[in-house]
DNA sequence: AATAATAATAGGAATTATTACTGTTTATTT
DNA sequence: AAATAAACAGTAATAATTCCTATTATTATT
């Protein structure tokens, strides 16, 4: 893979921040960066990081979102706000434990918490 | 929420699968039973049956699949056939500790643990 | 049993997120 | 400096889902 301009801005765009964004609000800041860049190129470059393992790519729902934490870790996910937060409650042990329980080789383990955070009491 | 044909069959066909079944695939099942059945009605209703807790919504990367099984339970997904799986393998506890560690009123969780199932060897 | 009220429907248009296409530009190699 | 091909911008296409509207069906009321 070879150098770009737009790659590198959109991987910094996603490394300053906590948001989980997705490919239309990295776009938008993008755009302040690179004024005629486009939408494709975002999403070409998201797809290529993520297939390089310089990213990772979860689910809200049905939209795709981005996280700059690649290490092993979960989320959760405000009902009210919208906001995911990393944490970190998942043992190791499970990995191991599926993989024997059920004969399956685990290559990634996704868990989201949904529900309210302590910002709306 | 008042009875409807259409809605009763669309349960009926969720209940009798353990494929996890996308909209798409529930309504060219409907349709061999209410043959003017509309793909419009299908995602009216399992959006409604949803919300009442009848079934579960699960996301499969962006694409949502249905779920009659409405106990807490995780996923198994296998990146080669594309068949998931029920396991159960999170303890309750988890939904505790959260609550607790963060402060955060855990409505759902999700588990979804990707790789490759035992039928690929 | 007929009537009224309104939830649900079919069919199609609209929306949203994402991918594909194409001619041009740009990074890297020779 | 010229050649090669990866990456690009701009736009068209696709897929999943929701929205809209005139009509139909269910339930409650007479």
């Amino acid at each position: 893979m070879r150098y770009s301009h737009q790659r590198e801005t959109i991987r910094e765009i996603i490394s300053s921040t906590k948001i989980h964004p997705t490919a239309d609000w990295i776009f938008q800041q993008a755009k302040h960066k690179i004024p005629n860049i486009s939408l494709g190129t975002v999403y070409r470059n998201l797809r290529q990081l993520a297939a390089d393992g310089a990213i990772r790519t979860i689910y809200d729902g049905s939209v795709a979102r981005y996280d700059w934490n690649i290490e092993p870790h979960d989320h959760l996910k405000c009902r009210i706000c919208g906001d995911i937060v990393d944490i970190h409650v998942l043992s190791d042990g499970i990995h191991n434990k599926v993989q024997k329980q059920y004969k399956f080789e685990v290559d990634d383990v996704e868990m989201n918490i949904i529900g309210t955070c302590k910002k709306h009491k």
